[in-house]
DNA sequence: AATGGGTGTTAACATTGTTTACATTATTGC
DNA sequence: GCAATAATGTAAACAATGTTAACACCCATT
């Protein structure tokens, strides 16, 4: 099944919903989260404001959508990034650097998308169903190879995991909120990156 | 004088302006940044819709008017925390103190008032002008005090610094999105003070 | 082939941000 | 003191928005 775009005619889309989740992302990438629309998103579809309705109950419902889009579209991210590096296969070099690449593809995506960033972490009256974090899944999937290539003592392995998320997700905040600039990042990258580390590899 | 908020009569309001952000506000506190509008506030004031344009040029330059005294009020709750562990002078435990104190204002906001630390990191467009970081400069000052208690090198300051905002910020950010739980918050919490005190302070 | 559920349209409504013209108060210069 | 002027409010209108209800069309199942 080629699955087509397009019906015979065009008086059904075929596919909204997920035309609609696309189209708003975007939206909001290139000019704020206050720019998505309920009429916006649909004329740039040639669609009826009404027909959205169809498909979500509220303009509240559809950031809530495209806020969990975001969030996936954050972790398939930071695998691309992890497995780019290779396979762990218990070295110490290799897992240590797919857990510094997944840290880095999290706040890259902060730096190149910082309005999706934004919708992502943001409190949503009405969000889909809550499911378990991939980003936070394929975070402890890395301290697991750290343990097995032995740089991580298990019973560190909870803290670990905690201080590398905020410290790593503080700086993608302050980036994308343009609160440290482009010149101040790298040194705060650094103390990051560092301060990670420390708190994770036994010294 | 007595800064009388009213004159003789109610034609004028007096003290506009201030009326409307304090509102403003309260209303994002209460009820969200997306329950923010124009004709809201006026109403609350007893106040035209349009008497707001004589101190505000659009919704978007209010909103960035309130995100900075949102940053202001936290930076002064930080500041009240930490006097009120009492005076640094020299002592090793007291500059200890009040540093942790200032962190803790830090997410004990965020967690107060999750909406107003919100708005305080959104990216607005229309920006008051960017005054340098009260919270900033008293986390500096924090870290003085520690150099000068003999707990930290100066050299190792900035790394701190960065380190502790990012960490720190991270954590808060993530309770006020309701990405972390208030269940898991305590272990967080105790990951990101330990991972902080283990960085600034030398071993 | 008829029917019914899914999906889109049309038209309307209430509400919003914003502007323009006007009214009232406060302040300043003589 | 008092007129001129700036500051600050109101009133009415406009375009654009989210949302709904009634209707139209398509597709799949019987």
């Amino acid at each position: 099944m080629l699955t087509p775009i397009r019906k015979g005619s065009d008086y059904h889309h075929g596919d909204l919903r997920d035309a609609v989740i696309q189209v708003a992302r975007d939206l909001i990438a290139n000019e704020g989260v206050s720019a998505l629309g309920i009429r916006r998103v649909a004329l740039r579809i040639n669609v009826t404001p009404a027909a959205l309705y169809r498909h979500f109950q509220s303009l509240e419902q559809l950031r809530g959508e495209v806020s969990g889009r975001v969030r996936n579209e954050m972790a398939e991210m930071m695998i691309i990034a992890r497995e780019k590096v290779g396979p762990a296969s218990l070295s110490k070099t290799r897992s240590r650097a797919r857990f510094a690449a997944i840290g880095d593809a999290y706040v890259a995506y902060a730096r190149k998308f910082p309005r999706l960033f934004e919708i992502a972490f943001l409190t949503c009256d009405a969000l889909p169903e809550t499911e378990e974090s991939l980003a936070w899944r394929t975070l402890e999937e890395s301290l697991e190879e750290l343990i097995k290539s032995g740089l991580l003592e298990r019973r560190k392995s909870m803290k670990a995991a905690t201080l590398a998320w905020s410290s790593i997700h503080g700086l993608a905040s302050l980036v994308a909120s343009q609160t440290i600039s482009n010149k101040e990042y790298p040194v705060f990258r650094k103390s990051v990156l560092d301060g990670v580390q420390d708190a994770v590899f036994a010294r």
